[in-house]
DNA sequence: ATCTTATGTGGACAGTGTTCACGAAGAAAG
DNA sequence: CTTTCTTCGTGAACACTGTCCACATAAGAT
């Protein structure tokens, strides 16, 4: 039996969530305002930390946040469904790809959905990728790696069937230095079947294009450009990326 | 004649532009304190303002020396010294290429310097890369926004040179979508040539490279591997991209 | 009915950026 | 040399911020 005292905590540590939500996405990682939050909910700013233990965890728990719904909408854009836990608040992601579209194709609604979800959800990119807060560090065994690692896992998994499937081919590096082999064992790891470290090389280098056109986007480094160009812009960077590993 | 008061007042401007920037040595550009940078200087927080109105003031005069050091060390890195006004605070950049180099080195050097100042000062460019301070805006026509676009022709520069003296190929594009031409128009006015709107925006999908793979790595995606394999990483992630480009 | 534990509060402390009235010192004009 | 004007610098104040602490008030358990 869930005693009445226990009711009311569950209930306010999801509003006192939905504030922080909330204000993040209308002022930024380093204005978020802890007694701005316990205003919304209607508490004492010391009260909210029998729910929080300050600052740093608040941020924490939006970080965690904010990897799983980015890791969500990846999962979505690829066909997978199955992959997202808490289906519902992702309901209506754009681009859903079925799962039986040809592999560059959802390669393609995943690395869309980065900068998509990105766009949209400006603060949380630069929470989550942007500088570290004040000598913030995340604890390197909790749930905000287990998130982050869940999230590098969706933007992987799409490059990884495509290049199974042969729909894209990497080179072997003729000499390949010596620490990419412990990060091809990394992410063997998590993948089905081995990957070579030439593999697991050029699908950080994937990832390094994806999210520099975004973050500079976001930054306004294309703010010289009108609207649809960076749009363009965007999909032609991807498209030379996928050109260059075109097998053939 | 230059008076008394007024040496008193250029020393103090460069007393409190010191103190700023070794503030941001030490504390990320949002923890950067007011009160802090007049202590240092021995002045109270009310007097600051006679020198630099408030904050903002602050984080202009620190983005515009952010771009204008940046720019500095990738001309240099290049070899083309004459291009650096100040030279002396930038001397002594690690790898500066000698102007009659190949032009992939020159290039390849430009680039590999894009990574070094960053992580040699992290805080400066998440200043200049990451989010927005608090709804600050950087004035359009301001020297802020000279010292980012002499840093974007630092970058441009050596990949322009390596493509006319045809060490790189850049496929025309079949259908290069409209918004991309007026970039290539933009591009074209800063160029002694004019360039293809292809041209234009490879030129953007290696900044966006070189760019996500420094900030990632800054941001402790690649926490997971070793010091010494990030650099391998990074060589490789380049060789990756300029061997798309290699005619043939 | 008593005891224990969780919850919430107001007050305080040390910070922050910014504004304002006011005094002191340099520069210029009589 | 004296007066006027402008710049410089200060201390106090205001409205904020995150964090901590003693204290009262409830709920749950014995």
């Amino acid at each position: 039996m869930v005693g009445r005292r226990e009711a009311l905590r569950t209930e306010l540590l999801a509003s006192v969530r939905e504030a922080a939500r909330d204000q993040l996405r209308a002022v930024g990682p380093a204005d978020l305002s802890l007694r701005a939050i316990a205003r919304d909910v209607g508490i004492s700013p010391a009260g909210l930390y029998r729910y929080y233990d300050g600052r740093d965890a608040l941020l924490t728990m939006l970080i965690t946040d904010g990897y799983t719904d980015l890791a969500d909408h990846l999962f979505l854009a690829q066909g997978l469904a199955e992959e997202v836990s808490d289906l519902g608040r992702t309901r209506q992601v754009p681009e859903a790809a079925d799962a039986d579209a040809p592999p560059l194709d959802r390669l393609r609604a995943t690395w869309r959905t980065y900068r998509t979800w990105s766009l949209a959800h400006p603060n949380e990119f630069h929470l989550l990728f942007g500088q570290p807060i004040e000598g913030y560090a995340a604890p390197l065994d909790g749930a905000t790696t287990r998130a982050n690692a869940r999230m590098a896992r969706a933007l992987v998994l799409p490059a990884y069937v495509a290049w199974q499937s042969g729909d894209l081919d990497v080179p072997d590096l003729a000499d390949p230095p010596h620490g990419l082999h412990r990060l091809a064992e990394a992410i063997s790891e998590e993948a089905p079947v081995p990957v070579s470290a030439s593999f697991a090389a050029r699908t950080l280098a994937w990832w390094s294009v994806l999210h520099g056109a975004v973050a500079l986007e976001l930054n306004g480094q294309f703010r010289w450009l009108d609207e649809d160009a960076t749009g363009d812009l965007f999909a032609a960077t991807l498209e030379a990326t996928l050109d260059a590993a075109r097998p053939d």
